[in-house]
DNA sequence: CGCCGAGTTGAACTGAATCAAGAAACGTGG
DNA sequence: CCACGTTTCTTGATTCAGTTCAACTCGGCG
């Protein structure tokens, strides 16, 4: 691996290469490539990072801090996704279709964020294969994801969601103002109050 | 295109492949790498394509006919997806995760089904990009269908679901027995019942 | 005919939402 | 450090969409 701090970057960004090479292998030149695309950036808290109903412009990997994606539909907010360190942030569905986004991105702790604009991942799916492939595993990661989502959404009742969260990522209980939490798992504020009770 | 039987085999295949390329376009090469590799065979009414809890082998093209996928969760069915002509099924996530597979696949009506071994797919990937192109947007294609199913059942009502498939698919109303549509928009029978009338 | 699966209809029930009011926690400025 | 307003969380009473269970209808088909 290169350690010019021109091509690996700073060790934020060195961290996100080895993860996305622990999902698809990259060679010393993809990763390279790569990384000419990766910015990072700090943002503080409440800080916007993908507005609604505007395209999608970049993808983002949180390094540090918390992010939430939710749909700001009617007047009632309901998060979608609530990521945290090495977690992979973006407005898919945009950046998948074309049209604008359905979620809205921001942040909930101050947070370092790696952004990759999707027009630079786009030339790089061209010109090199593993990145497509990458590319292809981390969406179909992404969609397993949602499947067990839908799953979960169909087939469990609001107690037994919020004790398989407690189970899976017990963390985000801590860091997460309970009423994300609540949308997060589908039901109201009132209802995950009570079945904390 | 090469209009050798050998390599664009039936009509059927030949209509796949074109179906393919207007996804992500494919070089002669590769579309003939990707014919070799595709199989037509028919199938009755009620035949099992892919059983439940058992890794998946293939993935299904429907050329003609109609298939459900479902979990046969408990003792009660919910079916997942109803394919039409045209419509790519399968078990993507026992594909994806290696895992045996959660849904189950049948046909509902005497079925022309395209296969392909999952197993000579990963191969196709790795030789051509522009196949691991095609991988990726036909993936894509999927997150985004999910995620407008994830959107519908957090925010449409029972009835808005079923008027939202009256205007999108109707023939599936024609087609498919009431009891899979009433699991497929997510609610039981009866519910259903009421709502048409 | 009479059986059988598919669809409809009705009555009672229930999980979760809604509406409303209070209690705690939090941050900010005095 | 305390007092204040603001936001977050809890608690209670009521309502509602959709489920459940059970009976009944209809259209094939042996």
């Amino acid at each position: 691996m290169n350690m010019d701090p021109q091509f690996s970057g700073s060790p934020a960004i060195s961290w996100a290469l080895d993860y996305f090479a622990s999902v698809s292998p990259l060679s010393p030149a993809a990763r390279e490539a790569l990384s000419q695309y990766m910015f990072l950036e700090s943002y503080p808290k409440k800080y916007t990072l993908q507005q609604a109903r505007r395209p999608a412009q970049h993808l983002f990997l949180v390094a540090c801090g918390l992010v939430r994606s939710f749909y700001p539909e009617d007047n009632r907010e309901v998060t979608l996704l609530l990521g945290m360190e090495g977690c992979v942030v973006c407005a898919l569905d945009s950046h998948l279709s074309g049209r604008p986004a359905y979620y809205q991105i921001e942040t909930l702790e101050d947070s370092e964020i790696i952004a990759i604009a999707y027009q630079d991942l786009e030339r790089l799916y061209q010109k090199h294969h593993e990145i497509e492939r990458l590319g292809r595993m981390m969406i179909s990661m992404y969609y397993l994801q949602q499947d067990e989502e839908l799953r979960s959404l169909r087939f469990k009742s609001a107690r037994e969601r919020y004790i398989s969260l407690m189970e899976k990522q017990p963390e985000i209980l801590q860091r997460v103002p309970l009423q994300y939490v609540a949308s997060y798992l589908g039901m109201t504020a009132e209802t995950l109050s009570r079945i904390r009770g």
